[in-house]
Parts: structure tokens; sequence; C-alpha cells
RNA sequence: GGAGAGGUGCCGGAGUGGCCGAACGGGCCGGUUUUGAAAACCGGUGACCUUCACGGGUCCGUGGGUUCGAAUCCCACCCUCUCCGCCA
């Protein structure tokens, strides 16, 4: 199944015609200055007198190396552009698909409840509750921008401590990492190119508001060489996140689900150049998730995200959807994806093999732990009473200090 | 934001046009000595790309430029430190 992987395609059948002409012409170019660095060497022992022949030769020599170099670049940045755009081929098992619709759903869990009541959605759950106000959030930063008051804001920070204690209880080292990163990171993690309409940008300063911390945690030793003894390295961060939803007007514009801002707890582990390793370890990253949705008592169902779903650098990608009422489906909260050395490589992030050997690239995977306010809404929704009153999960009270949030209006 | 100083190998730190991939010291590795260790002494010790190999190339913050030749000269940028201002 990981022939794919195994060197049977190897770079080799990739190599394009760009990639055979930089090389031809960087064989050449490094022949030339070979050249020119024995010519100088000869220099500083010959009589100044002899000199102007070799001075002639070493300028004319240079003009020629110029213009080589010139070329080589301009074919060498026409290859890495292209480059750049290579998707990374899907692991054999993937399903194969055109949309999300064609995923395909390995397990569920949970009870999806059957309300006796007339249930709310989201929105006016937390409007009645007082805890939730779109149109003042709408006034103040335009569409898809929200308050939360209250207990609203209480229950998002309960909900992200929550998640940080269960992963810090996992063996993941918590980090706060700059959000606002350069556009070497946003390359690097497969962003950038093809993500730059999604991405807030500020030109003053040429940084980006970065959509997850997927981006800084994942290029935090970009550029360097690890230590395979150091190997995985285990992360999460906490922090906002920014998205533009560009062209996605009128789509789930209603609520909580999709905001242009919005906190997570991103769990991200480097590893070795070892496919069987990274495979296993997707599986435990997504367990931790799991766990954490099932301590939440939300019923959700773990997809096998298909090929046509899958992005540029995702080697697999499982996702968990949450029972959302108000939808009467499933609701994407978190998104564990394998990536094989495809950041590794655009980040330059290797390690020394303990054993000895030239620098490889690690392997690099990352999962969603809780994703808020989307992750509000099933818990709003689910945990809802027919007088209005909200019982949140237990998991919860110790974070939260409660489990009752009462309905002002009710009778 | 204003003024100044500086960015060199694992670390400290020399080096102001060819003899510099880079003195010297520390560290680290190996050896001698020692019952063992320490100390002392001797030797070794950068990374990466390319090549079966020989070899070749790149790298002294980054990117340009000058020159036959740049760690060294020029320009721009980035970063760090000190002082002042401001500030969560």
């Amino acid at each position: 199944m990981r022939a794919i992987w195994s060197g049977d395609c190897k770079l080799e059948n990739l190599k394009s015609e760009a990639d055979a002409t930089y090389r031809r012409l960087l064989c050449d170019v490094e022949e030339r200055r070979a050249e020119a660095k024995r010519r100088s060497q000869e220099m500083k022992d010959i009589a100044a007198d002899e000199r102007v022949a070799l001075l002639e030769e070493g300028r004319r020599a240079k003009q020629e190396l110029k213009g080589l170099e010139a070329e080589a670049s301009k074919v060498q940045s026409a290859l890495q552009a292209g480059l750049l755009t290579l998707p990374m081929p899907p692991d054999p098992e993937v399903p194969e698909g055109s949309d999300d619709s064609q995923n395909v759903e390995l397990r569920t869990w949970g009870e999806v409840p059957d309300f006796s009541f007339d249930a709310k959605d989201h929105v006016s759950l937390g409007a009645d509750l007082g805890i939730l106000d779109i149109p003042r959030g709408v006034k103040l930063a335009g569409s898809r921008n929200y308050l939360l008051l209250g207990d609203g804001a209480r229950l998002e920070q309960a909900v992200l401590r929550f998640a940080v204690a269960h992963m810090t209880a996992k063996g993941f080292d918590l980090a706060s990492v700059p959000i606002l990163v350069n556009h070497a990171c946003m390359e690097g993690t497969g962003y950038f190119p093809g993500g730059e309409e999604q991405t807030y940008a500020v030109p003053k300063d040429d940084l980006f508001l970065s959509g997850t911390s997927e981006v800084p945690l994942t290029a935090i030793h970009s550029g360097e060489t690890l230590e395979e003894s150091d190997l995985p390295v285990r992360r999460i961060a906490l922090s906002p996140c920014f998205r533009r939803e560009a062209g996605t007007y009128g789509k789930e514009a209603h609520g909580l689900y999709r905001v242009h801002q919005f906190w997570k707890v991103e769990q991200m582990v480097i590893g070795p150049n070892d496919e069987d390793w990274s495979i296993e370890e997707q599986g435990k990253m997504l367990a931790h998730a799991e766990e954490f949705v099932q301590a939440l008592e939300i019923p959700y169902r773990v997809v096998d995200v298909c090929t046509g779903d899958l992005g540029q650098g995702q080697v697999r990608k499982f996702d968990i959807e949450a029972w959302m009422p108000s939808r009467g489906s499933w609701g994407e909260t978190h998104s564990a994806s394998r990536f094989h050395d495809f950041q590794a490589r655009r980040l330059n992030l290797r390690y020394k093999p303990s054993g000895g050997g030239k620098p490889r690239f690690c392997h690099t995977l990352n999962n969603t732990v809780a994703a808020t306010p989307r992750l509000l809404i099933p818990l709003l929704e689910l945990g809802q009473q027919s007088n209005g009153d909200v019982v949140l999960p237990e998991a919860l009270e110790s974070f939260m200090g409660k489990v009752l949030l009462e309905n002002p209006a009710k009778g």
C-alpha cells in the first residue's frame, strides 16, 4: 500500500524539464566559478606587467558567469514556484472522491438526541441566556463577528482550559506562539501559495494573521536540524485564529459556525521520517480529540476525508464532526492531518538520525483539540432544556464553576 | 519612535582586499599519564549541496553592488544589545 513512498516513485519520475535545465546550468556555473577561483589564485604570484592578459580574461569570464548565474536563478525560481504548487500524493488508503460529500464515515459515538419540545438553535439560546450578541458583534467588526458575554465568555474559556488540561495530561507541552507570522511560515506550512485570499494580511509590516496556530507551531524549528533523540516534539498552543472566509457569502452565514475570529487549542507533532510511526501518531492524535469530545458528551462521527477534500499537503485526514441539532446534521469540529514530509521540506525542518548519516526531513502532524465558538454550538443546543435552561457536561464544572445556565426569561 | 553599539564555527573571540573555511581560548572526541577520576601533555574536531569515486561548489545576519579576487569596501534590509521616550 505504501509502495508509493518506498522508492518506486522517486522524485526521478517527477523531475521536470525545468529541473534538468537547472541542474545543467548549475553544473556549468560551478565549473566556471572553479575556473575563476583558479585564475585569481594565480594572479597573486604573477608580476604586475604580466597580469594584464589575465585580468582581461577574468573580466570576460566574469561577464559570462554573470549571465549564466542570472539564467540559472531565473530557472530556479520558476522551478521553485512550480514545486510549491505540487500536491502531496495521498495515502493509497484514502477513499477516492471529489468533495466532502464523498468522505467516508468510519464510526459514530453517542446518541443523536430527539427533542420532545420545540428545540432552539444556539443563536436564540445564546441570545435568550444573554450570553451571545451577534448584532453588536457585527456592529463592531462586520458580518461573521460576535460577542460572547458573561457565561458565554466563561464557557468558552472553560472549554479551552479543559482542552489544555486534557492535552497536558497526554504529555503535550503548552506553547504561546506568534499568530502574526511572516510569509515563510505561511508558505512552509502549505497555506501559501493558494491560501492568500483566506488570510488577513498586514502589508505594512509584511505579516499575516494565521488561521491556526498550526502555522507557527509547525514552523518553530524551521531551518533547523534537530537531534533524533529530541523527537518527537509534541506541543499544543492556545491561540486566536483569523480567517477571511472570502467566497463563502451566504454559506453557513447564520450563527457561530463560520466566523472570522475564533479560539483554538491545537495539537502538533514533529517526528522522524517514518511513515509507520507517523500513521500511528495520527491515530493517537485522533484519539486525544475523540476522548475530549466524549468528555463533553457530544455525539460525533469520524470521517475519513476523501482525495478531493484533502488539502495540498495532506496525505491523510480524519475529521471529527459533532452533532449539531440546529443543522440537523454533523458539523466539522476537528481535523487530524498527516503531512508526511511535505511541510518539513518546505520549512527545511530536519533531524540528524541517531545512527549517523545525512539529515532527514521530519514528519509533521496536527489536529484540533478544541475550537470555539464552533464547539459551543453542540454544547448549547444539546444541553438545552424545555424551559430554555442549558445544562453543560459535568467535565466542564471544575472549569466553569457550574453546569447550569439559567434562562432568565423562564416562567 | 530618537541616539549609539554590534551580528564571524558548539561557545567566547580575532580577523579591515588574495597566504582565511577562518588565529587564539573554551568545549567536545581520541590518546599518554593515573588504582580510578581530576589536572597536565599530545593529537583530532564546522555545516550543506553535488559525485560511485576523484573532485567541484556554497556558507562569516540577509539581499544586492564594486573587484580578476570580499568575512574584509559600498548600498539596502533584518535582528540583537545599551540609553532616552512610550506602553499591556
